[in-house]
Order: structure tokens, then sequence, then C-alpha cells
DNA sequence: CGTTCCTGTTTCGTAAACGGAACGATCGGG
DNA sequence: CCCGATCGTTCCGTTTACGAAACAGGAACG
């Protein structure tokens, strides 16, 4: 974690950024889910951008502590489009469903370890350690582990330039 | 408004992102503080990258209806550093003091319209249309507006790659 | 062993972000 | 003209993110 790798405690970034010991502890345990102040309060401390920690889709509890997480590792842009690299975590039994998004945003997953049956909702594809899934998100799409092994992935979303 | 130049409503906007009117609305009205899954349920429905709509320094109330805003424009990283670019406005009289952040990051300041008074707390400067101001942001700093014109600039956050 | 100081988690009351519904304003069509 | 549809704002009860403080677990020291 960031923070760790920083050798700063836990209690001593909640008082230089000024922010509650209970609120910094429940966010990296990913229970609560930030107001953008907070964020900002936490990120300006660290002397990093806010983009930097920027949790994507958000934690959304589904069945009991099966979450689906995804954390932003980079953002970038390119002449035609724009990026973003998430790290996806989907636990054990965890299904999430995501509404349609605007046209034109494509999804690429690529399943590092564990099953992983993502895509759009009426027609979903199964992938496993090394595979490849790409949709476009302008339909419902679910993210969803088989198996009793936790998913790593990594979730590339490509937003077109307008 | 992106929303507008997308030429779509609040109602619709609301409905298909899965928000609730009274929040969209009080949200493009800058009088709440939202919530990362609120946010990235709007900017997924828009197809923009989270990073695309947000504001930085949380708009902070300091005395009765004077505030200081900051948006971000633009996010970009170079070999050595990454940039992240504002819009900022200060309203007549509005004053903020932020508090010191991690050793490295550059603040850099242009004034576009009004007169402000920003820097380290304890040695700010003024600048006034036109006006050019950098200090680092390891110390507590001060934004604040003089005269009675609203002060519009732009900040520009250097932070360095670790 | 106690004592002290630190770690990170948990409890709890308060403040505020949330969605649903009610509201007045504005626009077209018959 | 009035009516229906839709716009964005406001009101309100519920949910939840927030900070202060209490808390349990380790490590260092006498």
């Amino acid at each position: 974690m960031l923070r760790e790798k920083r050798g700063v405690s836990l209690s001593t970034l909640a008082r230089t950024a000024g922010v509650g010991k209970a609120t910094l502890s429940a966010l990296e345990n990913g229970l609560r889910n930030p107001t953008l102040e907070t964020l900002y309060a936490i990120t300006a401390q660290l002397g990093v951008p806010l983009a930097a920690v920027l949790s994507g889709p958000a934690t959304t509890p589904t069945v009991q502590g099966a979450t689906v997480t995804a954390t932003l590792l980079e953002s970038f842009t390119d002449t035609d489009a724009s990026y973003e690299l998430y790290r996806l975590r989907v636990r054990p039994g965890a299904e999430q469903l995501s509404p349609a998004h605007q046209a034109g945003v494509t999804e690429h997953v690529t399943v590092f370890s564990g099953m992983l049956r993502a895509g759009p909702a009426d027609a979903p594809a199964t992938a496993t350690a090394g595979g490849h899934l790409r949709w476009t998100s302008d339909v419902p799409h679910v993210y969803a582990a088989l198996g009793d092994e936790e998913v790593a992935a990594s979730l590339l979303l490509r937003y077109p330039r307008r």
C-alpha cells in the first residue's frame, strides 16, 4: 500500500491530512465510500495526484462479503482516446451488474488468475488465466467470479476522443 | 457544462445514471461534496473518465457564501512528473488556508482577473491580471481574493515522479 | 511482569449526502 | 387558451460518511 511504502503510520497520516483515524482505517479496508473532500485531503498530504488513488467502479457489496473492487493504476491520453487502467479483484462468488454506459467506451479485461465470467449481461463470456475479454460498454454488463478462487485481472477502459 | 453540451437533460441523466435528481442538481451547483460512488455513476453514464470531472481542492465555505473552488481541467504525465491543471475561482472576500502537503509538490498560479494574494501562509505574495505566483506546497499556504472582484486564475500542480 | 508508547480497529453521536416526491416554470399542440 | 409533458429546484425522511474517543494488540524499557 502507498502509505506503508512511505513508512508513515495510519495515525500520523490521519493527523497531518486532517481526517479521522476511523475514516482512514475504513477506507484502506474498502468499507467506505469516500467523499471527494476526504480523498483530496489524503492525496494532497501524500503528495500524489488525485487520480493516483481513485478506486473506480465503487466497491459494491452484493452477497455477504463478496465484492468486486477496481483500483486505478494509471490513466493516460493519446491523440484520439484516453485510457484508464484498473486492477480488478473479484471475490469468489461475487457478481456485479453494471448499467449501460455511453456509447463508444470499450472495456478490455485480461485475467491473471481465477475464472472470470464477464461481458454484456445477455451474453457474457468466460476466461481463465491468460484469457482476454472485450466488449463495448453501452449495454448492461456483468462481472462474476466462477469457482472458489479469487479472480485477479486488469481492466482497461478506452474513452474515445469527442 | 458537459451535460448540456451533450444535449441531455438533468432528469434524463439522473435516471440513466441511477442517481437522484436532487443529487445531480446539487452537484452541478457545487453545493454538495459527492461520494466516489455517485461520481462514478455519473461519469460512467457520460462515457467520460473519472478524472475528467474531478473537482479538486474541495469547495470550502469560509465566510458566509465566500468560497474558493477549483475544477480540474486536465491531468497529464511526462517522463519525470505528473501535472494537474485547475481553473481557480476565488469569490470576493474569500480566504482559504491549505495545510502543508508532501515535499516536492510545486504550485503555479496565473491570474486572469481580479487581485489574488496567495503563497506560503507566512509570506504570501500578491498578483493581478497577468501575474504569476509559484511556491512549494510543503508548508501551509493561503489563497485570498483582495478587492471586491472575483478572482479567476489557473492553478498548475506539479507532482514529481517518485 | 508492569508501564509506557505506539500501532490499527471499533464504537458512537453528529453532520451531511442520498433518492423520492412535490413544486413552480417553461414549452408545444390541439 | 388550456392541457400535458418536461424542465430544474426544493423539501424531507433515511442512510451513511465523518471525527473523537475508547479500545485491544505489540514492542521497548526498567
